[in-house]
RNA sequence: AAAGCAGGUCAUCUUGUCGCUCUCCGUAUUCGGAGGGAGGAAAGUCCGGACACCACAGGGCGGCCUAGCGGGUAACACCCGCCCUUCCGGUCAAAUCCGGAAGAGGACUAGUGGCACAGAAACCAGGUACAGUUCGGCUGUAGUGAAAAGGCCAAACUCUAGGCGGUGCAAUGCCAAGUAAACCGGCGUUUGAGGUCGGCCCGGCCGAGCCGGUGGGUAGGCAGCUUGAGGUUGCGGGUAACCGCAAUCCCAGAUAAAUGACAAGACUCGACAGAAUCCGGCUUACAGGCCUGCUUUUCAC
RNA sequence: GGAGAGGUGCCGGAGUGGUAACGGAGCGGAUUGCUAAUCCGUGCACGCGAGAGCGUGUCCAGGGUUCGAAUCCCUGUCUCUCCG
């Protein structure tokens, strides 16, 4: 039991923190998209020992005040936190999942997409994945 | 009671489940418990400070800012009081008076400059037409224009009075890790390169390295970081802004960056909007509720 | 977070108190058998007019100073740049 963990947490480990690996995920990533997330991945090192780390982003031409933004990418995180076990990464991997509408979808419709696009993601690693 | 105006104040609430962040406790980065967890504007960054570094921030020129008088304040371009000017309303009208609103409100009898078009003439003056004349280029009228000979413009240069050194927490200090004490060119070591971050000069101080290019490494942690011109209540002073004293409270501190989701319930069905060093103002955005004062109308006594 | 710069017609871009230059595009006309090139005219919006044309407004938006503002001052808005 090197790392345990509550199953709908989501702790700051679990989130990237280097500028080091958004340069990769920038230059290297490949991208999954469902409405309206994008998703962009890649298998690299992480500096903690968990599975994977994400982040979150909005564009701020999309979204002019920081609240609206606080609040989509609270929704994103939440959505993430709730369906986090349909993500199986055999490596560890970083994403980034970015908000790619320009207006706020419901909740649910946002848990509904994000347990599709987890889905696809994790099908996509594992038919290409221990190459 | 209703409507309008002005000022102040509050900014949906309650419970449960899941989750985030900080502090404390339990041997505890991972588990558990307790507690704290956005705003009146957190915004724009328009002013004023605190704080930090540059020299204990010094002199001169330049530059920028402010403008009635008095007060408040750490300070201000803010706030309070008074005066003045302009506008609106009230009495048939005017003056005065009463009520209200607005105002960057020193100086064009120091100088420089500007006053388009129109008009005979536009700031050095000059003198058109008509009429009257005491015949003196004297007076009046016409006409153009915002203004016609004494004026206007300083949110024109300027003058007067006063103020301002610069840079900003990505300031600054420390720790750890790692690369290359690399190569090329230029300047310099008491005959002083360069630094002293705003424009220039002076003076002073530091001073053995500095500047440009090629190429490479790291962008982690801690402090600054939240107790402060602090909030609440009471008493006292002052027309007021505000100040004094006493008691009491601790009320976000993240760093790819925490306050969210779901369920249930209540009502007046919830606006504008999210902290990033911290305060005091100003300005802008904004659903509604409550309180106070004034005015008008209606009803009751 | 902090520090600056700017917004002029469809596009680029001058003007910094007194009638909004210039270039390109577009449109109309001339030239040509047709086109290109060339030459001439034309900023835009609204209103009036049969038409030639005329009037009013317009320099990101709103307000102020002034007889008069794209220009000076204030407020807001949008865009861009720089700072470990």
């Amino acid at each position: 039991m090197k790392h345990t963990k509550k199953p709908y947490g989501l702790p700051a480990s679990y989130r990237i923190k280097r500028k080091k690996i958004f340069d990769t995920l920038f230059s290297q990533g490949n991208s999954i998209y469902e409405y309206p997330f994008k998703i962009i991945y890649a298998e690299t090192e992480l500096p903690e020992p968990v599975p994977y780390q994400v982040a979150f982003g909005v564009s701020k031409k999309k979204f002019k005040k920081a609240v609206r933004r606080n609040r989509i990418k609270r929704l994103m995180r939440e959505t993430f936190r709730l369906k986090q076990e349909f993500l199986k990464p055999g490596k560890p991997i970083a994403l980034l999942i970015i908000y790619t509408s320009s207006k706020e979808e419901s909740f649910d419709f946002l848990l509904m997409q994000m347990e599709k696009i987890l889905s696809h993601l994790t099908e996509k690693l594992q038919n290409h994945g221990p190459a």
